[in-house]
DNA sequence: CGGATGACGACAC
DNA sequence: GGTGTCGCCATCC
């Protein structure tokens, strides 16, 4: 029934569920529409600006290389658990386990 | 239609 | 732990 839904609507979907001081990785993302990283990347990409797209992370904890590293400041003002400039994945794995 | 590109991930060194 | 390389898929020229 959820096939019925863009692909684009879906993952849009995923990424404003994201809740403040919280992130996912596009591999997350990919598993969870089922389609490939790349793609999962092309869709966060065509997503509307006004989505939380900053709080889409590597699969490595490292924030989006575009918009010039501006996720990496707005994950901070999230007061997401970083460590140095990657945003601490395990932890984030933890604390949504906790949730 | 063919080749190059890109908001990625996993693996090897 | 960091860096480099390959694979995969859709879109652009």
């Amino acid at each position: 029934m959820e096939a019925a839904l863009s692909l684009l609507e879906e993952v849009r979907r995923i990424v404003d569920a994201v809740p403040s001081g919280q992130v996912i990785t596009y591999g997350e993302i990919a598993s969870l529409v089922g389609v490939h990283p790349r793609q999962a990347g092309r869709l966060v990409a065509r997503l509307e600006d006004d989505s939380p797209w900053w709080r889409v992370v590597y699969s490595d904890g490292s924030p989006a290389t575009c918009h010039d590293g501006a996720a990496r400041t707005l994950l901070r003002e999230e007061e997401t658990p970083m460590c140095g400039e990657r945003v601490d994945v395990r932890r984030l794995l933890e604390q949504r386990r906790s949730s």
